[in-house]
DNA sequence: TCGGTCAAGTTGTCTACTCAGATCGGTCCC
DNA sequence: GGGACCGATCTGAGTAGACAACTTGACCGA
């Protein structure tokens, strides 16, 4: 089942775009490029390794894509500094402390926390129906969140409820009356659903036209996905794709080692 | 605090390149290009379109890092199948079960687990040191992970233990020895470490050069990042870059709502 | 039948350009 | 002094190829 590898035979293919791409990395790294100082020009590029301009173009978009540059036409590539990423906690405690645990998370990172919503009642698409156990087509509330810190954009969530649970209550409107704003699972509390657990799921993708437009990236940037559902007693309740840039923001879980399994 | 999201206009480019890769796209969601089937070669692409060969060639690299689409030199680049995400349980109680938690993933979802380690001292980088709360330059065990499915690489892991509180002890190499594979919880538990936590931040990127050659997938596809810290009452014992492609795996988290805080 | 060779086709990398559009500093004129 | 303008410089995109490495299938001889 289990082998070891040999002595780790780093095949270094020679390939000139990331020979310049390495010489790059690692005069930044190095200190000799430093962050907000722009690296070498094209034509200053072409001239020092002797290639052709497409394979400097090609090596400067590696550091691009790798978030270490970041390229300004007509001005030159500009080395990034070091970005921390905004820690969005998602420990098993969070829901426990009451207020919004993204307004917790950025002022305890000094960040200035603000979001806006927009409900509209959809028909489930095959997605949401599986993963609310409800039947393709039918009514649910779909509410879109753009939070952001400092103004800046750095999380989007759509969320869908089934309308069938939540019509004619008063929180059929995640965003609207007097118990907007307080989380699934205290409005679930409200109309006497208890929630038991959440199951998240976590994976990346590029990013659609509405998330970059709405989290003010380029269309494709790298965008951590979580897929959560919140379930009472194995009945979902709400489900909600959340994401991020996957350079600006982590998600961040803590887990006690010391409980026992179900 | 709550706005209404309005309808925006949507700037499309008109690159040539961006226009190749959308046309490929349709054509393949649109079923004229089928899963395992081959797309058409540079050649006829550029007699289609009428453009350079470099120009098809990007194209066909966007598809390529979107998981859409794998190249095979000299053969041609094929249609993928679309992907059913492999779950990867972070749960919280999965370190409670005993055995490994990667190989019962795989089982319950009917895959073949194995994995190969490579275990090697090394000298804490800035990152390293930072997060295991040590001086940077101090040495540390560092072990590399390549868990596969099927054969298929899915998940790698670059774990990082600090070398002075393993040293002359049974557990010094990971992955050698009697408590050869046991987990982390285990291992420290021989030497009388007792992990009470552990922290997992979750990004995304585009994969380096070492980790696309691991997972066997091209350079820059996306994946996602977990970056995994145990600790024993707040002093860490252990840390670890884990990561999959972003199309192929997911890390999955079971919450329970009903514990208290810290 | 089996195995080896060979040619055609395909991708990966690269050259040596061109042109468009943006930036930025300096200069000149009012 | 302030603003308009200009030219040098830079990146983004594209053209029109070339060559190497690899795959694949057909063909041929033992």
């Amino acid at each position: 089942m289990s082998t070891q590898i040999g002595p780790e035979s780093e095949t270094t293919p020679d390939h000139k775009y990331l020979q310049i791409a390495d010489d790059l990395r690692r005069r930044i790294s190095g200190g000799e490029l430093r962050p907000g100082g722009r690296i070498p020009s094209r034509a200053e590029l072409t001239r020092r390794h002797g290639v052709a301009s497409a394979i400097v173009s090609r090596a400067v978009s590696i550091l691009v894509t790798e978030g270490l540059v970041e390229c300004r036409q007509g001005s030159g590539a500009y080395v990034l500094p070091p970005k921390t990423r905004l820690q969005l906690s998602r420990a098993w405690y969070r829901e426990v402390r009451g207020g919004s645990p993204f307004a917790g998370d950025m002022e305890a990172q000094g960040k200035a926390p603000a979001w806006r919503t927009h409900s509209r009642m959809v028909h489930a698409t095959a997605d949401v129906a599986r993963r609310l156990a409800i039947a393709e087509g039918d009514p649910v509330m779909r509410t879109v969140y753009v939070y952001t810190a400092d103004e800046a954009p750095v999380q989007r969530a759509v969320s869908y409820e089934p309308y069938a649970l939540t019509q004619g209550t008063p929180i059929a409107l995640p965003e609207d009356g007097p118990h907007a704003g307080r989380g699934v699972r205290d409005r679930m509390a409200v109309i006497g659903v208890t929630v038991t657990h959440r199951s998240e799921a976590v994976s990346a993708r590029g990013a659609t036209i509405e998330e970059a437009r709405d989290l003010r990236i380029s269309l494709g940037v790298i965008v951590t996905v979580l897929r959560r559902t919140y379930f009472a007693d194995d009945l979902p309740v709400e489900t909600a794709d959340i994401l991020a840039p996957g350079d600006a923001a982590e998600f961040v879980y803590v887990l006690p080692m010391d409980q026992a399994g179900p």
